[in-house]
DNA sequence: GTGAAAGCGCTAACAT
DNA sequence: ATGTTAGCGCTTTCAC
């Protein structure tokens, strides 16, 4: 072969260039939405563009602008957990919907074990990615170190358990937690019950530390009879629901610390034929399908999820731009919505 | 600012070159495993390499190699459905895996309505991945054609609804279909209802035709009362269950196009008082962790996901090595499993 | 407004 | 086994 003409599959810069009759800098200008153009070369350019079906090379575009134009979300989780939470896909659909109004992409990364982890850590500091938003975290989770050590752009979903110095942007799950159960205390409910995330995992404990505030506010002392664990999922949920039941049958109200485990619970409640609200009151946290299709309705802790990614976009674009800018936080308010009853 | 002495952030080539005393050609080599260097000059390298914490600039590596080493995994989907079905989550875990021993990365791109579709084509074809598997196809989907067209290396999960020539992987849907209708015939059951998925993607048309073509070889005439539809998710198999219910309260059995809506409809029938499997006998499909905490656990029809991962990603490689490798397409075996009653 | 030229950081012949 | 050299396709001064 000559020169360029290897693989015809993907014109170049200066093919466009002289089919248009202008050189490459022109191209580039048009391409790069550059006003220092006139309106015919652009047109030229434009027409050339479409009859070569050109599109510029990433590759080549980021050698020298070190810009990709992709912000990754990584999920950080051992299982495919995370997958069935519809807190992980509305924040996905979150994302998306803003960055669909810019030129970036997302793209999503998986880490499920330490090598995975890893490997991501590599991915980023390529250079293949300008910023990252890390979910999910559990207290022993490698990536935020890796990721924050190779100077990658990052902000955290979810305050980091240890009191890492990053950017991150949170829910207030501790006062959803203690609203949901002053709720319960206010119907006269005496024997509240929890279903509480993973303790490893910052929801999983502010929610809990929520739920014993509120009763301890109110001069209750927590039972631990009370008290069970699920892994945020509707199996989880439904096995824990069941175990409370074998412990404590005279309890009267149970705050379930996700929808998904809300519905589980629902599920095991009414195997062992208890009604509900009325024999025992439910209240889940995080507004999504399951809880809406219960009938009735659950009362739910909702977390403003649409603020919460604009947010996170937010301080990470800022990072993006600026390297140096300062470690900035935010925690969003929650809020409790009461559903009508059937 | 005089060379390359920019941003002191990251290390280059020629930095490496120059601490261990070599070139950047044996620096390179080191760097992607070449026999042909001495072990005095590996050594070297490998220490500048560490000291300097050198990463090589993928888009400088890919510029010349064209290879991203990327794969991506496109979530085409209007909404976020497609998170909440643990198909989705195992093809993920699958992949990763596969992927886990190679130098390749998987990333996944949602593409929630016809922008993001567009984008992710253009995100294709700038070179940013070497090749993509396209998941959950309805039948208006753009996003075949828009790859396909990209020259872009392609496999599909499931078969194009369309005919198109493209290489795909999918499981026998009519098969196992018909297979756990069969298992309900031999039952003694008489009145076999459906729940399907979708009617514009493969996977709920399929296993719709594998219910219908067991109920005609066994000389039934299908009944319209018999067959309701949810969107694959949890809910949607709960309200058909009970519109099922309401048309034809005398069925005996249900044939569930997926596991969420056969969790779903488990719920409406305990609901309605209907006890399973006795009165009303249920068989899901797809292995997945709702039908195995289902007491009794249901039985389902499986599908091989490890075996179809594989295979996605084998067909994949072998286009990405070789563009002009044929069209291939594989059907993979499913199989009942029966679970003993509780 | 437009072109010429210099690189971005890397790999891959080709010499040695 | 190692160094030299020539680009990969693009953006971006800097002249004109």
């Amino acid at each position: 072969m000559s020169s360029t003409a290897a693989r015809p599959g993907t014109p170049t810069l200066d093919q466009v260039a002289s089919l248009a009759g202008v050189s490459r800098a022109t191209v580039s200008r048009v391409v790069n939405d550059s006003p220092r153009v006139s309106p015919t070369a652009r047109e030229a350019v434009r027409a050339a563009v479409e009859t070569l079906r050109y599109v510029p090379n990433r590759a080549a575009r980021s050698l020298v602008t070190r810009r990709t134009d992709t912000v990754a979300l990584v999920l950080s989780e051992s299982g495919t957990q995370l997958f069935s939470d519809p807190f992980f896909a509305s924040i996905v659909q979150g994302l998306s919907a803003h960055l669909a109004d810019t030129d970036r992409t997302l793209v999503l990364l998986a880490a499920r074990d330490r090598r995975e982890q890893e490997k991501i850590g590599r991915y980023a500091r390529q250079g293949h990615v300008d910023g990252v938003i890390l979910l999910s975290l559990h207290s022993d989770d490698l990536l935020p170190g890796i990721l924050a050590s190779s100077r990658v752009p990052l902000v955290l979903s979810g305050r980091p358990l240890d009191g890492r110095e990053v950017s991150y942007v949170d829910a207030d799950n501790a006062g959803g937690a203690a609203a949901a159960t002053r709720h319960l205390l206010a119907q006269g409910r005496t024997r509240i019950a929890t279903i509480t995330g993973p303790l490893d995992m910052v929801a999983g404990l502010d929610r809990y530390a929520g739920y014993r505030s509120a009763l301890e506010a109110a001069g209750r002392t927590p039972d631990p009879d009370l008290v069970d664990g699920g892994d945020f999922g509707e199996v989880g949920g439904m096995r824990a629901m069941s175990r409370l039941l074998d412990r404590a049958p005279d309890l009267d109200a149970v705050f379930v610390a996700s929808d998904p485990m809300a519905a589980g619970a629902l599920q095991a409640l009414r195997t062992a034929g208890r009604r509900v609200p009325d024999d025992v009151a439910l209240v889940g946290f995080d507004d999504a399908p399951l809880a809406q299709a219960c009938d009735p309705p659950l009362t739910t802790v909702a977390q403003p999820l649409g603020e919460m990614t604009a947010l996170m976009l937010e301080l990470l674009l800022r990072r993006i731009e600026d390297a140096d800018a300062p470690v900035e936080t935010r925690v969003c308010a929650t809020h409790l919505v009461r559903r009508a009853s059937a």
